[in-house]
Parts: structure tokens; sequence; C-alpha cells
DNA sequence: CAGCGTTTCTTGATATAACATATTTGTTGT
DNA sequence: ACAACAAATATGTTATATCAAGAAACGCTG
């Protein structure tokens, strides 16, 4: 059985042609086959990644594999075991709290400077990539709009204008989307239809309200990481009690 | 002229006796001995790291180099120019506020947990670490008083319990971790004969008071940068002016 | 059949070689 | 002396071979 689906998709497409191909390294290439596939729970938690069946899967040597999974180590988006091999690291529900609270922290200070700096221009991009988010999400492609509602973390935090900043929410997305992305293989879907929180966002960046933008964000993220917290507990609880 | 002195300091202490000596991979023995040049400020700002001279002087193959510095690079400690080649990145005065500042927000809530969750037998190996410092700092030994500041802040956010949090402030550590010893290195000392902030640290702990804790840390940070702006705002005057 | 030692397989870690490209150096012709 | 082209060098990137340590399979003996 393949670790990896056959996914080579460039995620930031390089101009509208098909064009002069991407000349990532083999190793970047690696990196974004790899983490695509996290992020597409594709890889199931406590799976071993094997450097030298990944690099057969992918058709290249080992040296870029080894460097791509040894950055998401560093990452924290992968572990190792005791013997250095690299694993699927598990999501408990204590571990998904944690990056959820953290998130809170760090996307809610970001929305707040974003608050203060963002132009009309920023706040209707901003829109646009939620009504995206929106439609999406309606035609069920729920993997696409994971992506869409990624993009509009991403981009919202961009808006601050701290690099450091966005470096840590772009470094906890990823440790966190595949707890969504695992949620959304469950045929659930954690918003509802009420007025989404990215609405409430958007709207506090109008008012240049940076308080107002914190709150919204993070609201935002608490509501929308309610139902893998619910269901993580349903599912350590029973195993629970198995044992 | 060599790149990296010679420091093959093993960090975590393997043992009492000078034992069997750790069994680190060189991949991590080369990294610990990069970032204690980084961390220590025996590298210049803009200087390259090639990989292959790097390998020379620590007497190993480019394999486990390039996993150290790409790991480097990962945690943006170093960076790469357009052709890839490692470089040590330069501090501007913006970038070393942002830091600042993100220290502030995640070290504050690290700071806030743990005095929720500290125990006195923690608070107490806290006060002896800071004793340490201060008694190091007193005989004007800075690489050591830096080391020991850094164990105080590392301990501190340790006691929040949260994972995440702890590798944030690990990592923002590692990126602002070379500009404070550029200061020392000029020669000045940070800190004031003043009560020491970590003080206050401290007792916010045994109060049990979260957001007292958190201005504690806080106002430490801010106030161990202080001169460091300061600095870094002297000499970008001066260059404009050269300009 | 059980236990134990040996061989083979797996797999991470390291070294080295092969390759590609950009930069530098050197040479030559006018 | 200078411009243009060629050779050499520097350096990141990838592939491959080797090593070592642990795990697993295998077979031998009692």
């Amino acid at each position: 059985m393949p670790i990896l689906s056959t996914e080579a998709s460039g995620e930031k497409g390089s101009g509208a042609f098909g064009g002069p191909i991407s000349r990532d390294s083999l190793s970047q290439r690696a990196y974004i086959a790899i983490r695509g596939s996290l992020m597409h729970s594709r890889l199931r938690p406590g799976q071993k990644l094997v450097a030298r069946q990944v690099a057969d899967e992918l058709n290249i040597s080992v040296t870029p594999v080894r460097e791509s999974l040894l950055r998401l180590v560093s990452e924290h988006a992968l572990s190792l075991d005791e013997r250095g091999t690299v694993i699927v690291p598990k999501v408990t529900l204590e571990r998904c709290i944690e990056i959820r609270d953290i998130r809170m922290l760090n996307e809610g200070e970001g929305a707040a400077r974003a608050a203060i700096r963002a132009s009309e221009a920023d706040i209707a991009v901003l829109e646009q990539i939620h009504e995206n988010y929106r439609a999406i999400e309606q035609k069920n492609d729920y993997q696409a709009a994971l992506t869409e509602n990624e993009n509009f973390h991403f981009t919202l935090c961009r808006l601050s204008g701290s690099e450091a900043l966005f470096g840590i929410v772009e470094n906890l997305w990823i440790q966190f989307g595949p707890v969504l992305a695992y949620l959304y293989d469950g045929g659930q879907r954690p918003f509802h239809g009420e007025i989404h929180g990215h609405i409430h966002v958007i709207n506090a960046l109008r008012s240049h309200d940076p308080e107002q933008a914190r709150n919204a964000i993070q609201h935002d993220i608490l509501t929308g990481g309610q139902v893998i917290v619910d269901r993580l507990s349903a599912e350590e609880k029973t195993s629970t009690e198995l044992t």
C-alpha cells in the first residue's frame, strides 16, 4: 500500500500558463508532497514513514526525502520514535486543546494588529476569500474548504505585518491542520449555519477595532475547534472504557 | 580564518562522570556547535556558512552539516540567500522589536499558566537559577550569565506545562539570543542594579497570581531588551546618516 | 516442542561521488 | 588596455555506497 498518494500539487501555482514548471528542488517537492498527505489526513497517526520507502514512492533518492522528513520533524509536524524513525504523531485531546489555545493567543494578536493596519483593499481581499470559502463549503468539497479556511487565517495574520507572528501561526497550523482534516474525513462539518465567525472578524477590521478583532478570531477558533474536542473526548472516553 | 571556534560543549551533560560520552549523532553535534557559535555571536551577520567549509572545520562530511544548517534555517535562526547558501541573518531594529513583542506575548502566557501550576519546589528551583545568574553576572562572566538567564526563562515557561508554548519560546530564543550576545560582546550590561525583574516573577508565582506573573516577565523582557533597542537605533541612525 | 544462538533483513546515519549552475579567473585577439 | 570568450572553481543538489545497530526470521540442539 502506497504511503503517499500521488499528489505533486505545487501549492503556489507558478504562473498562469502551465508554463515553465516549478524548478523547485526535489527536497522542496518532497516536503510539499509529504506535508500535503499530512494535511489531507492520508497518513494515520502512529504510522511509520521510512525514508527509503517514501523515496521509492516518489521516485527520488533518500537524501531529499530525509531532508524533508527532518524538516517536518523540526516543525513538530512529525515525530521520531526512540530509534529515529519518523512517525505521524498521535493527536491527543490534550495536545489538541493546547494548540488551539496557543493559536487563539497568537492569531488573536495577529488579528488585533491587522485591525490597526489593514486597508480597505486588504479587507476586501479577505472578504473575497471568505466568500470563496463559503461557496466551496456549500458544495461539500471539504478538502478545498479546508484549504480556503487556512487561506483566510493566513491572510489575516499576514496583515499584522509581523513576520515572526506569521511564522508561529503557520507552524501551529501544520500541527493542527491534520486534526481538522481528520475531522472532515469523519464527514462532520465543524461550522454551523449561523453567521460565520469570519464575518465578525471582517467587521472588526472595518471598524479598526483591535480588541474586537482579537475576540472575533479567538471565538472563531474556539467554535471551529469545539467539534474536534467533542469528538476526541468521545473517542478517548471510549478507548479508556475498553481498557 | 575558522568559521566556528572549537566548542563541542554537550549542553546537556550526560551523567556525572565524564562517562560514556554523548552518543549524539554527528548531525546533532554539528547542530549544537553551529547553534553555539550563533548564540555566542561568533558569527557575523551576513556571513556565509558554506556547507563544505563547515564540514571540513568539524572534520565530518557534508551530509550531517547540511542537515543541521537546514534545520537552523527552518528555525529561522539562519537564512538562505537567493542561491541557497546559508547566511547569518542581519538583525534589524524592526525585527528585534518584533521578536521582543512576540516573546512578551508568549512568555507572558507561559508565566501566567506557571503561576497557576507551580509548586513551592518548582519556585525554589527557579529562585536558585536566578541566584546563580546574579552570582555569575557579578563576576562579569557575561557568556555564562546569558546561558543562565536563558535557563531562567526556559524553566519558567516549562512550568506552564504547555509543550507547544515551550516550543515557541525556545524557537524565539534562538532568534533573539544572538542579538543579546551581540550586545554583551559590546561590553554593555542590559540589566541594572535595581531589584531584578526575575524577582518580581518569582513573587508573582508565590502569590499564584497569573496576571501579575505575566506583567512581571513582560516587564523583564522589555527592560532587558531596551538597551539593545537603544543601541540598534543608534547604529541604524548612524548608518543612515552615512548614506 | 521449547529455547537459544546465528544469520539475514531493516533502517537510520554517514561518507563520497556525480551533476548542474553560477561565479571567477584567465587568456587571447584587436 | 580592453572586450569577449573559454577554462577553472565554487557550491548547492542529488544519488549511491557503506556502516552499525537493532529486529526478525531461521534453524539447530536438547
